[in-house]
DNA sequence: CGCAAGAGAGAGCACCGCTCTTGCGCAAGG
DNA sequence: CCTTGCGCAAGAGCGGTGCTCTCTCTTGCG
């Protein structure tokens, strides 16, 4: 079906990557709500009308892209921790969230359309989910190395909430504490809270050492989840 | 000039308002990029040129509805407080955040446009900075109670930050700890990196029990920033 | 080598933000 | 009381959008 058996199929291909690198660009000078197909037609030279035929909608062209934005985040992220592989978890955990920030702030349009508000009317679909799911694998994988280790220190877990952090475990990560579980989904937001403010011009005249104030909110979410101080 | 001499000027107040009215309904409906001063003035029933007799363009009626948003926002919390008034410094923490929580759940659009990814092409005024710092406010207040009464523990600050934080300290809250002012800014983008999750459905099919684990989260952010644990 | 399938072009629909001009009607001033 | 000036709405129009439909022409597969 797929593997380029006739030149059609691989002109098919190139030009599909064409239209997704000319729209990344697009989306990069000007954010997702102005990407525009004939923007897009026009830098190619071709009619509106031509792109058509490999994308049915601007729709599947920005699902296209946010999964292409969910892979290159969880690349970044993936390719940072690799050279930490054999650090204490608490300094992969670090790594793993400054990637996250780095990537952010050098593709903010990217990042708003994965983690900023939904586009209206749109739905992402079930195809995002694996490209959307690398990060957290990553941070799971820490967890549960740390939790091996016994180097995971149970956070504090309100008594009402046992049953739905219990839950939470067996669905997201049934060898982990559910104390680990729940205190990770919060970090989890938390970190993208931190990263969206500061991508999206939040901290303006209000944080400047931007980098610093990040790295010691990271540590202590780090604390926050029970892994062990370490830089 | 504004004190209503005549049926013009209240005439003019009163489209004033079923223009925005209407807008919000949209907002609503719709989502801030898909607002249209088209499709407002078809609901009101007069021709789309004639809205520039109120709002000098798209990003100006964009703007009115930023402030009114932040206001909304901020009179709930306000409100929230004023019946805590009176309870430990950490309960009322927690009580301003459910209610941003709880405004943000019952005006998504809303939210979305003030705490979500900024509009492309519009660059909020500063008009819009009153509004938004009367959440801050409320904030600080409870911190400045908390510390008067000596109920504040001092977070920890790594050293490097230390310049840095007393900057902060200086512009924000100078009668206020370093140490608590970074924190303080840490948990409140923090907190909005849950409510977002929350609104923006990040949290789909993971956290289910989303009103204890935002309360939880919440008790815990209040630690992190030196107030007591209370409920 | 013939021909169906695929690719692109172009016109057209309904919508968008925004501008400029025109003309109506109210309200205050003489 | 009448008139005049101004606030306001409307309409046409510009350049843009997503998307559809039809038509032509190329191309590479059987």
């Amino acid at each position: 079906m797929s593997t380029a058996h006739g030149a059609r199929a691989r002109a098919r291909i190139e030009v599909t990557a064409a239209i997704k690198e000319a729209a990344r660009r697009q989306l990069a000078a000007e954010g997702a709500a102005k990407l525009s197909l004939r923007a897009v037609a026009r830098e190619l030279g071709m009619a509106s009308s031509a792109l058509y035929r490999y994308f049915p909608s601007r729709d599947e062209l920005l699902t296209a892209l946010i999964i292409d934005a969910y892979d290159s985040l969880g690349e970044a992220a993936e390719t940072a921790h690799a050279e930490a592989a054999h650090a204490p978890p608490a300094r992969r955990w670090t790594v793993i969230c400054e990637s996250a920030r780095t990537w952010a702030l050098g593709h903010p349009h990217e990042y708003a359309l994965i983690y900023g508000s939904p586009v209206p009317g749109y739905k992402a679909p079930d195809t995002t989910v694996p490209a959307a799911s690398r990060l957290a694998f990553l941070v799971f994988d820490i967890l549960r190395d740390a939790h091996r280790r016994s180097a995971l220190a149970l956070p504090p877990l309100a008594a009402g909430l046992r049953p739905e952090a219990e839950r939470m475990a067996a669905d997201l990560a049934p060898d982990l504490p559910p104390e680990v579980v729940v205190a990770m989904v919060a970090a989890w937001a938390e970190l993208f809270g931190l990263v969206g403010f500061e991508v999206f011009g939040q901290f303006h005249r209000v944080v400047e050492d931007r980098e610093r104030f990040f790295r010691h909110a990271v540590d202590r979410l780090a604390r926050s989840v029970g892994l062990p101080a370490a830089s």
